[in-house]
DNA sequence: GTCTATATGAGGATAGAC
DNA sequence: GTCTATCCTCATATAGAC
C-alpha cells in the first residue's frame, strides 16, 4: 500500500501548497485579491486543478481562517497560564489586538470580511466540542476573577462581560484596520485604558486603581506581549501597495505598513479600469 | 436664466435619483451589490449617463457614507442635550448602537468597508473644521463629566477615552453585524455593561453603582433611544435573501432580520457561478 | 491527475453616434 | 444629455484531451 500512501501524501502536498500560495496572497494583497488564478499561477499550476483539491474559493477561505485562528489561539495558551487572572485577562487582551495588528488581512478575513467565514471559524472548528476556545480562556478569567471576589459579578454575567471585552478589543482592531487616519491613540494604550476602566476596582497587583490615564499606562504596554506574540509577528503581513514598492518587508511591523489596507483606492487610474468587487447574484 | 436654472435643478433631481436607486441597493443587498448597472437599470437610464454625475463607483460609495453619517449625526443632535454627561455619553453609545444595528449596510459602508470610505466620511466631511463632529460629542461629554470631579481624568486623556468607548460601541456593532450566529448578548446589554463597568465610579443619577449586570440594565435598555432613533428606523435595511422573500418588510427592525448580511454564502449553488468579488490590480 | 481551452457571466469605464 | 456599442478586465467552473 506504499503507493497509496505516496499518493496521499503527494495530494496533501499539492493541498498544502495551495494553501501556502493562498496566505501569501492573502496576506501581500488583501483577501479580496485572492482569486483561483493567482494561486494557480503561484504554485504553477492551471486553475483547474485547484478544484480538485478545494471546491470553491470560499473552501480555501475557510482553510484560511482555521489557520489564523489556530494562530491566534497559539498566542493565547502560554498566556492562560498567568496565575493572576487580571494579568490574565490583560495580557489576553494585548496579545489579541498585537495579533490583528501583526496580521491585518488575516484578522480582516476571520473577523470582518464575511459572517459566513467568521460563523464557520468559531463553531465548526476543531474536534472540539464547545464552540470558541479563546473565548473560553476570557471567560475562565473572569470566573477566576470573581471566585476571587475581586469582582461582584454573578455566575451568569462573565459570558456576558466575556462578550463586551471582545467586543472592544474587536472594536480596537477593527477600527485601526479600517480607518488608520483618523486621528487615534496607539491601540495598545486603548486596550490598558479600557482594562484599566474595566477593572479599577479589581484592583490587584498593586497598580494604582486610578483609571489608567495616558501617561501611567503608556508606555510599558507592548513591552509584555513582545515576547507572547513574537512567533506571530515574524510573519507580518502588508498592504497591498502599487507591488512596486510593496517588497514584503520582513520587518516586524509597526501597525503604520500593516493596518491600512487600503481597498480599491479612490485613486484608481483612469488607464487601469479592473476593479472588481464581490457581488450578489441580482 | 430660468432656463440654466431648470437644467440645474434637473440635474441634481437625476443626481438624486441616482443615490437613491444607489443606496436602495445598498440597502438591500449590501454595497457589494452595488454596480453602476444595477444603478442604472433601476433609474431607467443607461450606465454611461451615470458617469455624467458621478466619477465612479468610488464617487457614489461616498456620497452614500456621508448621506449615512450626516443621519447617524442626526440621531446624536439631540442626545447632545441631555444634561447630565454620563447619562448622555451612555445615551449616546446606545444610540450609536441602535444605528448601526438598524442600518447594518450603511453603516458597514461607512464603518467597516473600505479605509478610504470611512477616512472620507469622517475627515472631509462637511463645511465643519474639525474632524468628526459625532466624536466631539463623546469628548464634550467626557469633559463636562470630568469637569463635574466625577472622572479623575487628566484632561488630555479624554480623548483617549472617547477613541476607547467609540471602539466598545463599534466592535459591539461589528461584531454583531459580522457574526450573528456566536452566541450573543444582546448588543444593548453589551452597552449597558460596557458603560455600567466604565462609570461606575462616576456614578451620579443614583442608580447602583455595581457592575451592571445583566438583569439590572437589561429591560429598559432600548427603550430611552427608541424615539431618539425612530426616523433611523424607520427605514430598516434588511438583508439581501434570496431575493424571493426578501420583501422588505417595512417593520421595524429587530435586529434579527438585518444584522446578518450575508456575504457570498458558501452555499453558492453551483448551477449559478456567478460571485465576484473586489480585486486587486495582478 | 493534470492540463488546455473554453463556456458563462459580471463588472467599470469610454467612444462616438444621436 | 443621453444612449448604443464596445473594450477590457476579471472571475468561477467545466469539458475533454493527454
Amino acid at each position: 500500500m506504499g503507493i497509496a500512501e505516496r499518493k496521499t501524501r503527494e495530494k496533501q502536498a499539492l493541498r498544502e501548497r495551495i494553501l501556502d500560495a493562498a496566505r501569501r496572497i492573502v496576506m501581500r494583497d488583501g483577501f479580496a485579491a485572492l482569486s483561483m488564478r493567482k494561486i494557480a499561477d503561484a504554485i504553477e499550476y492551471s486553475p483547474a486543478t485547484l478544484y480538485l483539491h478545494f471546491e470553491s474559493r470560499d473552501e480555501i477561505a475557510h482553510a484560511l481562517c482555521a489557520e489564523g485562528y489556530a494562530q491566534l489561539l497559539e498566542t493565547f495558551v502560554p498566556l492562560a497560564a498567568i496565575e493572576d487572572p487580571r494579568e490574565r485577562l490583560h495580557a489576553l487582551g494585548r496579545a489579541y489586538v498585537a495579533f490583528g495588528l501583526a496580521h491585518p488581512q488575516t484578522y480582516r478575513l476571520i473577523f470582518m470580511e464575511d459572517p459566513s467565514y467568521t460563523s464557520a471559524t468559531l463553531t465548526g472548528n476543531r474536534s472540539d466540542d464547545s464552540g470558541d476556545a479563546a473565548f473560553q480562556i476570557m471567560i475562565d478569567a473572569l470566573d477566576a476573577l470573581r471566585d476571587a471576589g475581586r469582582l461582584p459579578l454573578p455566575s451568569t454575567a462573565s459570558v456576558v462581560w466575556a462578550e463586551a471585552l471582545w467586543s472592544i478589543l474587536h472594536g480596537i482592531v477593527a477600527l485601526q484596520l479600517t480607518c488608520p487616519v483618523f486621528p487615534h491613540a496607539a491601540p495598545e494604550l486603548l486596550v490598558d485604558v479600557a482594562f484599566g476602566a474595566w477593572f479599577a476596582q479589581a484592583g490587584t497587583a498593586a497598580k494604582r486603581r486610578g483609571n489608567g490615564t495616558a501617561k501611567s499606562r503608556a508606555r510599558p504596554a507592548t513591552k509584555a506581549d513582545t515576547n507572547a506574540t513574537k512567533k506571530a509577528q515574524a510573519k507580518p503581513e502588508g498592504t497591498r501597495k502599487a507591488a512596486s514598492q510593496a517588497k514584503a518587508t520582513p520587518k516586524p511591523v509597526s501597525k503604520a505598513d500593516s493596518g491600512a489596507a487600503s481597498g480599491p483606492p479612490a485613486q484608481a487610474s483612469p488607464a487601469v479600469p479592473a476593479i472588481r468587487r464581490k457581488a450578489a447574484r441580482a
